[in-house]
DNA sequence: GCATTATATATGTATATACATTCAAGTCAA
DNA sequence: TTGACTTGAATGTATATACATATATAATGC
């Protein structure tokens, strides 16, 4: 059994650990990984974004979303357009990619389903209570 | 400005990125990261644990913490002895481990203290879900 | 005793993460 | 117009993460 630590970064750690096992196991047969699968979602929401719009918009580091846009243009999911300013590429997905993300989605609804569950009323405040926390810590770096 | 999504997995990452980018820099110059400063707090605790100890103490996957542990071994900061069975290894804490661990702890707390003003009373309560998640995805799994 | 099974840990491989830095392209001021 | 500065993105390097599997040792049943 886990063991209650005082540390909130240590406290988050963990369960952003667990949920993601959580996810990623429900994905796996779609071949997404829920990093992805949130990129894809992103990506259908977003028009063209540059990868500096989905760092912002994901509160994710441009390096780390470099590493991982490329994986995804490499198996075909995302492309890469040009943009107006020649340093900037913007990024769309593929029919491939929707083609995939439209598997996943039931997947992700039962994985959402099942932490409703498991939480009961308390995920709602827990996941706003994250989402302040992302805002005011990136806000504040 | 980060942007509200809907998957409780992806914003639980998101704060979990967030914030231990605050605890890394915090703790940059004690050269700890929060994963390692946990650990040491643990084997401050646990009294002379296996791999399989911490990984269920702290959530983690065996296989996560063994590289773990062999980067704080090659660093000095703890060290293996033999247990009874032949197969495991029972870890703890060197000196070297003890003096950084201090050095760290009161940037530590001061992260710890920033983090309460930043959200305020919310703070214990998504603590204590996002504990029970882990426990609830972990007991599940 | 020996084959089978169970347990403890490590390794191969792959993605996720971010800091420091580099590179390329645009902007702007003198 | 050119040199300084700014901005968009990629790379070098290192840790963090976990699944599938391998390896070594222990326990168990016959």
């Amino acid at each position: 059994m886990p063991v209650q630590l005082p540390c909130y970064c240590a406290t988050l750690r963990q369960a952003a650990r667990a949920i993601s096992q959580k996810y990623d196991a429900a994905l796996r047969d779609s071949q997404l990984t829920i990093t992805q699968f949130t990129l894809l979602t992103a990506l259908a929401e977003i028009e063209r974004p540059r990868v500096n719009d989905l760092a912002d918009a994901l509160a994710m580091d441009q390096t780390t979303l470099s590493r991982t846009l490329r994986i995804m243009k490499r198996d075909g999911l995302i492309a890469s357009v040009a943009g107006e300013d020649r340093r900037e590429s913007r990024w769309i997905m593929t029919s491939h990619g929707q083609e995939r993300r439209k598997r996943a989605l039931p997947r992700w609804k039962a994985a959402q389903r099942d932490v409703e569950k498991l939480l009961g009323p308390d995920i709602q405040r827990i996941k706003s209570a994250a989402f302040d926390l992302s805002t005011r810590l990136t806000a504040t770096a």
